[in-house]
DNA sequence: AGCACGCCGACT
DNA sequence: GTCGGCGTGCTC
């Protein structure tokens, strides 16, 4: 026995690597031993057939594996860790939260750069300055050498160094620098990029504006609590100020030595803001969003760690930016779809954020006009602090909203009788006009009229929408396309015509009505190319009269100070939504659509096109504005036991077999219902299962889709019977692991949408 | 997810 | 004869 005790390890390595299995994997130390290796760390490892770049997670004593089937780690790439223990504790909760791999948890966390194995780079700059400090002129330059004496004089008044680019920008050349070093005048040196630490400690660019009352209110209660945690609810109406609340929150936070990072929706960064914050604060700030590649990523991440910068502004992905100093975290527009993310790791932002703000006991600001009802219910049951911005700056009104009904009407291009009047009033007192409807195109439909056949992708279960622009057929599902048909593709007449109108109809439309006046549409088709959208909007900007249309990129955070009326043209579709926060969507729409409104010195006023002019919520909406709607949601949600009431875990299934799908779903739901049974989880306190259904649009992409939704009144039980589901899928019964291997299955944490 | 292994169809 | 199709199994 006593030889064998000997020979065996005393400590094991627990290594995240990327794949999806969702466990860690265990290695015998390297032979240099464990002395040196910390969590956090990269190491490279056997793993299969294949070599494996993973993060060491723990060192233990104690492994399940036998023995023999342990391999050693090959190579430690890192002295350090390279991922931060807050970071890589962040990511252990958010693999267990969202059920899903530690391994690629880490790789969504982190910049790609990182995870190939590249060392870590140093960030330094170059510095030139004088090998002779103390002399009191140069020994060994000629007296007509007038560059080289010009920048040996510029040495001498900074001692400490110059920057390459800056000494280019003074118009010291290369040669010189050179010709100097040459002659031991002048030397080289690498120096690390500076951290905040050392930086001369001007925060501010430009001196911050005067609040009102309300705004110096709502920064004074969040500076009161700015040493701990605490969510910080801020209702701010559009036009009211928030922007420059969370500038003044940040300049605090920079004074005290700490970091900002601020989570902006995926199209909530326009250069106005960008600027706006580097007009303001003179500390350095990264930007993180999807136009970077892995290098900038990298850099912007490394930028973070080190310190080196104050301010980190982001999209989603962003929340995982580790920092040096955490000091306040700013969600902006909390209620934006785009913080979910919606595959592979499903991972809300928001939620996350509010996690790290917990972690490292500091204060975080969810901000919006239009709060999620997660957030407003949060806010009523006292977990977060509600604090409101209610007043318009300067001497914009709020808009009037009018719910107009269209019932019998006859619309052009979408368009009532009533509502083109209107426009013609306000483009006649010299105004803007700005149309939103949410679907871009020509129409949303080919009919044949003869036989009632409509052109429908070849690949989902959806129509093919029409463009004129150029003339297609387009799937905005798939992206499948082709020329438009003359005849029918069922009874080859020639009667195929355009049913329904999307923004280029309209555009069309407004053209021939309204000319001269210009119209200018705004949607994905119109923005393509980097500097499109800014051309569109100055010619805005210019203010003379003119119709905006556009869809949901309208109602994203811009001015428009010259628009006056704002028309909805089909709210219906969100009142019958097969979504259960397909009403919360559209008010929050509304909101931000009316926003848009006379936010100049003019009145604004907002027209919403219904065939339901007495829903009662939407004259909730209208009458009592967003906070009291979301109550009346509130109160219909904890009736039929929906989120916030209830958690929700949804499970996915596409698969290219249509039956498969269901049949899988349809085992995986009898085996989580003997489970609850089993463990009294069951009853209608306790978890509850839904489906399998089919999804809202089956086939995609020739994927069909199917899901089983699993809701709980409490969020444990509904963990534990999805922990206990992910184990059937991944090591049940022989027929579940073949049949679960056979289609594309994944787990949805609290689900957005179930598209 | 990869990647290897393995067992059946049309090709130089 | 063999190249390669993707079903099946495994990864410490």
């Amino acid at each position: 026995m006593g030889n064998y005790a000997k020979s065996e390890p005393t400590h094991y390595l627990q290594v995240a690597l990327p794949t999806p299995l969702r466990r860690v994997f265990d290695y015998l130390p390297p032979k240099s031993g464990i002395d040196f290796l910390r969590p956090g760390i990269r190491l490279k490892v056997p793993f299969g057939p294949r070599k494996l770049i993973g993060i060491l997670i723990a060192i233990t004593a104690k492994t399940d594996i036998p023995l023999a089937n342990l391999k050693r780690v090959e190579q430690v790439l890192d002295e350090q860790p390279i991922i931060p223990k807050d970071i890589l504790e962040l990511c252990r909760w958010v693999a267990h939260y969202y059920h899903y791999s530690l391994g690629e948890t880490l790789g969504t966390a982190t910049p790609t750069a990182l995870r190939q194995g590249r060392p870590v780079a140093q960030q330094t700059r170059k510095l030139w300055r004088l090998t002779y400090p103390n002399a009191e002129a140069p020994s060994h330059i000629a007296r007509n050498a007038k560059l080289q004496l010009a920048a040996w004089q510029l040495l001498k008044q900074h001692l400490k160094g110059l920057h390459e680019p800056m000494l280019k920008s003074l118009g010291v050349s290369n040669q010189t620098l050179s010709a100097l070093e040459k002659k031991g005048e002048a030397e080289c040196i690498y120096e690390n990029l500076p951290t905040l630490h050392t930086m001369p400690q001007s925060i501010l660019h430009e001196a911050p504006l005067t609040l009102n009352p309300e705004q110096a209110h709502v920064v004074q209660q969040i500076l009161q609590t700015a040493q701990q945690f605490q969510v910080f609810l801020l209702q701010g109406i559009t036009g009211s100020g928030k922007t420059e609340v969370y500038l003044q929150l940040i300049e605090q936070t920079l004074k005290a030595g700490r970091q900002a990072l601020v989570l902006i929706p995926e199209i909530g960064l326009t250069p106005q803001t960008l600027h706006r914050f580097e007009q303001r604060f003179a500390v350095p700030i990264a930007v993180i969003h999807s136009g970077l590649n892995d290098n900038e990523r990298y850099l912007a991440w490394q930028k973070a760690v080190d310190y080196r910068v104050g301010i980190i502004i982001g999209t989603r992905s962003a929340v995982f930016t580790p920092l040096a100093k955490p000091g306040l975290i700013i969600i902006d527009e909390e209620h934006d779809a785009s913080y979910k993310q919606q595959d592979s790791l499903r991972y809300s932002a928001r939620d996350i954020a509010i996690y790290r703000a917990r972690q490292a006991n500091i204060p975080i600001v969810l901000g919006s006009a239009t709060p999620s009802l997660e957030s407003v219910h949060n806010a009523q049951t006292h977990r977060y602090r509600h604090l409101h911005l209610s007043q318009r700056a300067g001497q914009a009104k709020p808009p009037s909203i009018e719910l107009l009904n269209i019932r019998g009407e006859t619309l052009q291009a979408g368009l009532s009788p009533a509502l083109q009047q209107k426009i013609t009033q306000h483009l006649e007192k010299g105004q803007q006009v700005l149309i939103f409807i949410n679907r871009r195109g020509y129409a949303p439909t080919l009919l044949c009229h003869e036989c009632g056949w409509v052109a429908d992708c070849p690949d989902c279960d959806a129509h093919l929408t029409i463009h004129r622009q150029p003339p297609h057929l387009h799937c905005h599902h798939c992206d499948y396309q082709q020329s438009i048909p003359v005849r029918c593709g069922h009874c080859n007449t020639a009667s195929l015509f355009p049913v329904g109108a999307g923004t280029e109809r309209i555009e069309d439309f407004l053209l021939s009505q309204f000319d001269p006046i210009p119209i200018i549409r705004i949607d994905r088709d119109s923005t393509r190319g980097k500097t499109r959208l800014q051309e569109l909007f100055s010619d805005i900007h210019q203010g003379k009269p003119a119709i905006l249309v556009g869809t949901q990129m309208l109602a994203k955070g811009h001015h428009f100070p010259k628009v006056t009326l704002v028309a909805i043209l089909d709210a219906d579709s969100g009142l019958f939504s097969t979504d259960f926060r397909g009403l919360e969507r559209l008010g929050q729409l509304v909101t931000q659509v009316a926003g848009r409104a006379g936010r100049g010195k003019l009145a604004g006023e907002v027209i919403i096109q219904t065939h339901h002019p007495e829903s009662p919520v939407l004259n909730r909406l209208v009458t009592e504005g967003y906070e009291v709607f979301a109550k009346t949601l509130l109160a219909e949600r904890e009736k039929l036991s929906l989120p916030p009431y209830s958690y929700l875990g949804l499970f996915r299934v596409e698969c290219k077999n249509q039956e498969e799908g269901e049949r899988l779903l349809l085992q995986l739901r009898e085996l989580i219902s003997q489970f609850l049974q089993y463990n009294n989880l069951n009853g209608p306190l306790g978890v509850t299962l839904l489906g399998p259904l089919p999804a809202p649009m089956e086939k995609r992409q020739s994927w069909y889709r199917w899901q089983l939704l699993i809701s709980s009144p409490s969020r444990q039980p509904l963990h534990t019977a999805i922990t206990f589901a992910i184990h059937q899928l991944e090591g049940g019964t022989q027929a579940m692991i073949k049949l679960a291997r056979k289609v594309r299955w994944s787990v949805d944490i609290d689900p957005q949408d179930m598209m």
